[in-house]
DNA sequence: CATTGTGAAGCGGTTCACAGCT
DNA sequence: AGCTGTGAACCGCTTCACAATG
């Protein structure tokens, strides 16, 4: 997901799959690690340790790229590093506008990982007026007021939203009205967009409830796989339909916070 | 990824795809919504479009977990609350940890989402001996020292690393060592876990270089497609193979500071 | 008769296994 | 001899399209 539609059947270029995209970063990382002990070449078995993933699949998607490796011997680091780094754009430098400096927002202005790899954080935006002026990880916060003409002056084209979720589609909005196209989103909300928008999302609470979904299922094998489990678990609601009095127990959970207003304050 | 190895072929159970797994909390949320709003039902046509995906894998997605609709009309929105929590082991309440009490470990701290989702936050941890004591969301701040301690007595199964990239991996050794069998990995590191261990991970840096790819393949497209798009970009490393020199232009990008110590201070 | 539930086809990605180079 | 590059088999997920059904 994330990518734009039926995506233009244009150039008929050489598409470099989606997957495949997702991981250069990762062989990205381990092939700087490298460099920076001077290793000079890594075999696809080396590599593909470092990064976490099997041989025959970094061999398959650097084969997208092009033949970057000799036959016998394996790839040359720097090289790599210099074709994966271009190919994701990364040999030209990214300014980044984050909106919403709450916890969340601080914490993301002040990760060294944007800076050290082509991004540079542009400027931070907040609703709260009273924030206006204080610097963040060195970056004087600037109100939402601002948005449009910070982005137009900037050139900026990737926004980071990490605002409460009831904000975050306004926020979108104005930001895509203003020129960005690339969207990474930390706030718990689906966000609409028009075509050519690239939206990436971020959600702590989903990672966590998969999570949650395996460790069940380990916990329920343990005792023979019995249905129930721990049997601590209320008796289903009703067998099939149940429009009658409420969801069995307590379907609404503690507290009717909803979506949880995210992170960050404002 | 993330998952366990081939995977027990035992129970022959009803195994619901990862994918669709992953999906559930986006479909928790809608219904949620809906639910406060006291819908008393919906079709899978907008409740697909309320969870942003499209209906006929939201109808896949839920005959996996049974058949939880009424043809003609829909489905019971409390009702399918009930099940998909119940389904992702959220009826029960999962205590976690959070290790490296930086900005980002202090802002999942402050994190609503996980209150509200079956997640409570049993205990944050850090290496700074200066951190403890220190109430951070309201909770104390508690030395690594302690850190297997913490996760017997209150029988924490869930772990969240939110350390630098240096000490992620000798962090999830003790975790795991400790009992943990679920790793949410916030730090930009490959960890390695026993068989058993669930790892999923978060990596702000590698969602950026993700729409820069696409960011940069749209300035190229708007410019007819040439192959160099903006010219700014150093000439070729070399035609083929480059054991000689360097890496054309900048290989090394600014500064050495490698992977980045993540963001927060320790 | 609107809407679910699902076989079956389609598609993208992964894995295999080996031919091709150095 | 060793390791890359890749066609082909395989696998899981998505999409289609329609039969089943309250």
């Amino acid at each position: 997901m994330a990518t734009g539609r039926t995506h233009r059947p244009a150039t008929r270029s050489r598409g470099i799959p989606e997957a495949t995209v997702a991981r250069l970063p990762l062989y990205l990382r381990a092939l700087t690690a490298l460099s920076e002990r001077s290793v000079p070449t890594v075999s696809s078995e080396e590599l593909a340790t470092a990064a976490g993933v099997n041989s025959a699949k970094l061999r398959k998607d650097f084969s997208y790229l092009g033949s970057y490796g000799t036959r016998g011997v394996g790839y040359d680091v720097e090289y790599l590093v210099y074709q994966i780094s271009r190919e994701l754009g990364l040999t030209q430098d990214w300014p980044v506008v984050i909106v919403g400096i709450g916890n969340l927002g601080a914490a993301l202005a002040n990760y060294g990982g944007f800076a050290s790899r082509g991004f540079r954080v542009a400027a931070l935006i907040d609703a709260d007026p009273t924030m206006a002026g204080k610097p963040v990880a060195g970056i004087p916060v600037q109100h939402t007021d601002e948005l449009e003409k910070i982005i137009t002056d900037n050139g900026v084209s990737i926004g980071v939203i990490a605002t409460p979720a009831g904000a975050a589609q306004q926020v979108c909005d104005r930001l895509v009205a203003a020129g960005i196209t690339s969207i990474l989103n930390f706030a718990p909300t689906v966000l609409t967009v028009p075509d050519g928008v690239d939206v990436r999302k971020v959600d702590l609470s989903i990672e966590l409830q998969i999570l949650a979904f395996h460790e069940q299922r380990k916990a329920g094998e343990e005792v023979t796989a019995p249905e129930e489990a721990a049997g601590a678990v209320p008796p289903p609601p009703v067998p099939h339909r149940a429009p009658s009095g409420g969801p069995g127990a307590d379907s609404g959970r503690q507290g009717p916070d909803g979506d949880v207003p995210a992170v960050m304050p404002a």
